[in-house]
DNA sequence: TTAAATGGTGCGCAATGCCAA
DNA sequence: ATTGGCATTGCGCACCATTTA
């Protein structure tokens, strides 16, 4: 800075000035800056900034279930909004998620100052370690449970659950099974909830209930049941990868989807549109999750309320792999 | 940190020692000051000690192909290497990759003083960006071509096509078709390649070649066309994205996989396993990838010649997508 | 006594904010 | 209304002083 200075005859104050956008800077003398400032291809020193500032400019995310769609999805999202609003953002990424490796990601980001952590985790145990300590910054948490920690940003899970349950009652099934995620999941818990609700609104009972754990491969044992009981005709899965499996299972169990059954899976990945049927699915729209959770971020260190709603409303994609039960005594 | 010292009646410089792990500090000095630093949840200043020691111990990552599955994957291992080498990584995420977009993720991390930059990037126009410039900082790029940068870490992308393609070869297919990425993707053209050199290898012509850009619906239009063509009994599609697509084209086409066609994809996504049929794919070794990147990126901050090979072997993944070809008149 | 081990002092890193010119 | 000077931020290093074997 001192170089730039001294390239334009000023003092390191001014140039100082000239970087931050102060008003009382006569133009004549901005101008000779910026030159300076460019010809030196300065670049002003992060670390000196914030030593005196006190503030790093940098916010962490934490993110947990990697490998699934949304979370990778919604991460990508959250650090394009975090970098438009001017923060840089430093991420950890969790493969398993306990007390110790979370305090750890914590720790780690806390050590670089952070002024905000934005955590992507919908497992409750995530949940339980974040919401009973204070760690001097705004944190925010994405794809929780509102009821489990108040920070929370992101979709309405049970919403879009129950929209698509209703779109199967819609289509005349009265025997609407379930494959949901993980029992520690917050998300799982939200679109159970949407289903059950769902069906109990339109007067019925809820069908057969199977836990997956997010994967094809949870999917494909939950198809492999499910398809011997013929009085299901519609299923409504947690997930599309599960979905993925599901199929596969009926396929091979000789009743497709979806003449034998309707099948709707969550998240709309890039793929459900051309699956074995082309895939019903509730579409969740991340790029204004990850916005919203910055703006949150934001407004927690900036200190005021935010007039942003938490939850966003998902959207049920119609597709193939949903239709009429089919009634063999009615063709027969 | 005074107050460290304060509480444990030692200098500044005592503590700072006992921070740094100085070899001479008596062991009861060292229990006293790392109990103050507990007790006062001391945490030291990133900002202060970047200033004075001129390291930010911070590198930043910039990925591209945000969705993609291989590009994500690297990128949480990646991450996660560089946590473990005790680096904070900050990371960017390019929707599109364009000279302006690129400039200005660069400039971003520079200014936060990173002292490294790993980049995911396969498209040439990246490559060709930054291969002509010097950022002051040790330069990454992680799946691009050998050939056309010289820091490049990734998988041995022509090695697996040419295994896929070969194993076709040995199932007795003397039509293998290719689906291959986008024109810009280095990794496109180390398939293609793959592809081509297998072929050559076994005395075979190329089969078709199509273009697609890694999404299922390309995957999906690249196997409508191939669909009507009988003579092709084999395709090698350059990633299970597309794949998807191709085998929803064939199966809606009434010639079905593994009967009527064998197709071979490349990443082994956590779903191909669940398909219909089950996909015969590339598995690619991500984690060790993203460690060798942060190995030879740590290699060139520190100055010294990394001892790695640059590229890892993928392995073929045998599954059912892939048989012998269907000959009509044999079973005639 | 010498040599090694330990603790203390003050400066400088690069920016900003306040106050004076 | 502009511009400059001085103090300040938290830490590490060079250097010096002191204690211990």
């Amino acid at each position: 800075m001192a170089d730039v200075a001294r390239a334009a005859g000023v003092s390191h104050q001014t140039v100082s000035r000239v970087i931050n956008g102060s008003p009382n800077i006569r133009p004549s003398t901005r101008e000779r800056v910026e030159s300076a400032i460019r010809e030196l291809g300065y670049r002003p020193n992060t670390a000196a900034r914030a030593l005196v500032t006190r503030r790093s400019s940098t916010i962490g995310i934490i993110s947990t279930g990697s490998g699934l769609y949304g979370p990778n999805s919604i991460h990508r999202t959250i650090e394009d909004a975090a970098r438009s609003a001017g923060w840089f953002a430093g991420s950890v990424s969790l493969a398993t998620v306990t007390a110790s490796t979370l305090t750890d990601a914590i720790d780690h980001l806390l050590r670089q100052a952070v002024e905000g952590i934005v955590m992507i985790a919908g497992q409750v145990e995530a949940l339980e370690l974040v919401s009973h300590q204070d760690f001097g910054v705004p944190f925010v948490v994405v794809e929780g449970d509102l009821s489990k920690a108040t920070n929370v940003v992101g979709v309405d899970q049970q919403a879009g659950a129950y929209a698509a349950t209703a779109h199967l009652v819609e289509l005349g099934h009265t025997r609407i099974a379930h494959v949901r995620g993980p029992r520690s999941w917050t998300e799982a818990d939200a679109r159970e909830t949407g289903w059950r609700d769902a069906l109990a609104d339109s007067g019925l009972a809820p069908g057969t209930l199977l836990h997956g754990d997010w994967s094809a491969r949870s999917g494909y044992a939950a198809g492999r049941t499910l398809v011997a009981d013929t009085d299901t005709t519609a299923v409504f899965v947690a997930n599309d990868q599960m979905a993925i499996g599901l199929l596969r299972a009926y396929h091979e169990g000789g009743r497709p989807a979806p003449r034998h059954v309707s099948v709707v899976g969550f998240d709309d990945t890039p793929e459900a549109e051309y699956l074995q049927p082309p895939l019903t699915t509730v579409r969740q729209d991340f790029v204004e999750v990850g916005r919203r959770a910055i703006a949150f971020l934001d407004a927690g260190i900036k200190g005021v309320e935010p007039h942003l709603e938490r939850l966003v409303s998902p959207d049920v994609i119609l597709r193939a792999s949903t239709a009429r039960p089919f009634r063999p005594e009615a063709t027969a």
